[in-house]
DNA sequence: CTCACTTTGTGCCGACGCTAAACAAAATAG
DNA sequence: CTATTTTGTTTAGCGTCGGCACAAAGTGAG
């Protein structure tokens, strides 16, 4: 007398979008998820009950006082509260930074440290790895993964650093490696009991995918993001929700697009790239500045761009580095034919200071960008970069939830 | 009494991914379609036999000789002779062309045409799909789309034609319209009876299509070509066997990367752009001649690099542009990261003039091209824009056999 | 307040498209 | 000739989803 025999469940191959939706807020309610999946109502409300029951949203069937629309009220599909987390670090030049983020992209949990010897690749990680452990630990969170930002390009599938400028670390460090030894000797397990896996990208990259789904850059198709952290220029490119990181992950290595004919030499063996002529050293050299002591670059390039811009000469270099700005992303434009483009750190505030000054450059030196010119925005996130890793770590079970945590 | 009231048909979902496979001599046999397809053997047979009902492949049950391997042996799977084709057209400089293309992206028959005068898009359109109409007619084979190649850039999704530089046309040309307007004209109809759907490319983009899929760049994932006709350089991006024409077809305009610092103007207002420096009218002057009258200036340039390679000055202009476009190719590797670089037209000959002359440039000017360089080829296909432009027309059929031909 | 209407949520059934497994077929190896 | 290997086919069964009917929960008109 077979009592219950298999209860046949119903959306199993939505459940990932599903999630996605949620994770990305485009589903705040099951009839939402009904017309974005394309499924019907039977099939939405099963996906609904099957991601409530993994303990990853919460379904409040509870009213929500007068909406104004006529018909049942929809009940409201959250986040679960105390759910399941990722374990978000990043390295950088000063320090590095480890936080809890959960579905949404929500910081839950943040906690920033110093390194004051530029140490060897194990030993910072091996920092990253235990404060992020600490918070684990204090918030009583189930963890399905790791996710680490490194202001360098990252070679794929080796996952190696190929050039991490200001972290005074070898180049070819095998980062990935690293992290994933450090995650092992720590112990940071997940819901089945084995270490979390781990997961390794460039700071620009990982922020351009938050920017994509929590940030500035929603609903966007073909989001290219260019950042200026510290030195040099980062590019990243979001194609349908993925990163776009080319063959070997050395896409978007916009820094050596050529800006100033017979410029200043870069290390590329080139001359007048964008890399070393639109940074914030460059900015403070054009503003006739002599980088201080205190704060970082970017820093002090914001403090001048936000304290000192009726000077003439700060305006001047600003404007300089717009133009360089400028004509890079019009190259960029030209091959990649963005539907958007965010700027990050330096340029975000170069953005800031003159907007339509950067959108005159873009569209003169853009090949079509006369006739229809390229929407530019500023990105959105604070930590991006975090978060971004997070979103490294959360991908699998976007992907397929149950495989995770079935 | 109900006879055969609903065959289950296995294998539906699978029936596009299958057509592909036979479609790029991937799958000749159905065992190889199993394994391609992770499906059961079950899956595969059915699959293979609804395209055998749907007139697309022929099942080759007859043995074919000793083949050495141990088991039964399997059935070939071809392309179903006399099956149906598509309507291909390309216009260039010097005239059109007309073909029709099978599956397998053979060409069944060819047409050539000239455009004495260079008349409007209509009237060029409409003598090709006339010209194509009587091949149709002529084979006796049933049409099921229409595809067309044009030198100039393709806006989406409108289907204008920007630059239509060399062809006397008005820039914005609505092309895809006037080429459905011929299809209805003519009256070129499909299985159902109706005008066939049409389709635009512009001739590089459609070219590196037919290479992905039949030519020299199968199973690349991240395939770039960059090529040069008549006047300036065209390049195209196939990302996991789809083009990438960016959000509104108008990425990889590489003509316009800069790689002679102050060098010649171009029209784009820069100065020293690829376009104008890297194509067979800047070769032909780096060699000391005059273009002559006779031949296009591709055909010149390529007769030149043939029969006077052994002229010093033709060696030391070879050289000058091998450099330039090697520049250019740097650039590209190192905002796309491919994993195979194709090369056309001009640049197909300077290639095979000193192949480890540009692949030197080319590791030299990118930022890891000296660790792992990236693989260059020759174009290996006769009339690849034909054959793309008949991709663009299969690609419904590709993606759902049944939806078109059911 | 009641009734009509609109929209959302859920249970049941059947269809579709696949896997699994057993069997049949066609070759090679010894 | 028999054993083995590989391929092709048939049958049964199962998981997932759409369709449909019905229930539930609101708005709005009178």
């Amino acid at each position: 007398m077979t009592q219950i025999r298999t209860r046949l469940e119903r959306g199993r191959g939505a459940l990932g979008p599903a999630l996605s939706l949620v994770h990305t807020g485009r589903a705040a309610t099951r009839a939402l998820l009904t017309a974005e999946l394309g499924v019907t109502r039977a099939t939405a409300g099963a996906v609904a009950a099957e991601l409530e029951a993994l303990g990853l949203i919460r379904v409040d069937t509870r009213p929500l006082g007068p909406s104004g629309a006529q018909g049942r009220p929809s009940h409201r599909l959250d986040v679960a509260p105390g759910g399941p987390v990722a374990l978000a670090a990043q390295v950088h030049a000063d320090g590095f930074r480890a936080a809890l983020v959960g579905l949404g992209g929500e910081i839950v949990a943040t906690a920033p440290g110093s390194m004051t010897v530029p140490a060897d690749p194990a030993h910072v990680l091996g920092a990253v790895v235990e404060a992020g452990a600490a918070l684990l630990r204090a918030s009583g969170r189930v963890c399905i993964g790791a996710g680490l930002a490194v202001p360098s390009a990252v070679a794929e599938p080796e996952g190696t650093a190929l050039n991490p400028l200001h972290l005074a670390w070898p180049a070819g460090a095998p980062v990935r490696q690293v992290f994933a030894e450090q995650i092992l000797r720590v112990g940071i397990l997940g819901p089945d009991g084995e270490p979390v896996p781990s997961f390794v990208g460039n700071d620009v990259n990982v922020a351009a995918l938050a920017e994509h789904r929590h940030g500035a850059g929603r609903d966007a198709e073909h989001l290219l993001v260019v950042a200026s952290g510290h030195r040099g220029v980062g590019g990243a490119l979001v194609l349908g929700g993925r990163l776009h990181t080319g063959s070997a992950g050395l896409a978007l290595e916009v820094g050596h697009l050529t800006v100033v004919p017979d410029g200043r030499p870069c290390h590329c063996g080139s001359r007048g790239c964008l890399d070393v002529e639109a940074d914030p050293l460059a900015f403070l050299e054009a503003a006739g500045r002599t980088p201080g002591p205190e704060g970082s670059l970017l820093q002090q390039s914001r403090d001048l761009l936000r304290e000192e811009y009726a000077d003439p000469a700060v305006r001047a270099a600003a404007h300089v580095l717009i133009d360089r700005l400028g004509r890079g992303l019009a190259g960029l434009v030209n091959v990649l034919n963005p539907d958007r483009i965010l700027l990050g750190g330096l340029h975000l505030h170069l953005f800031e200071a003159d907007p339509e000054a950067l959108r005159a450059v873009v569209a003169d030196h853009s090949l079509w960008g006369r006739s229809g010119s390229v929407p530019l925005l500023a990105c959105a996130l604070d930590h991006n970069s975090l978060v971004g890793a997070a979103e490294l770590a959360w991908q699998p079970v976007l992907d397929d939830p149950l495989a995770v945590l079935g």
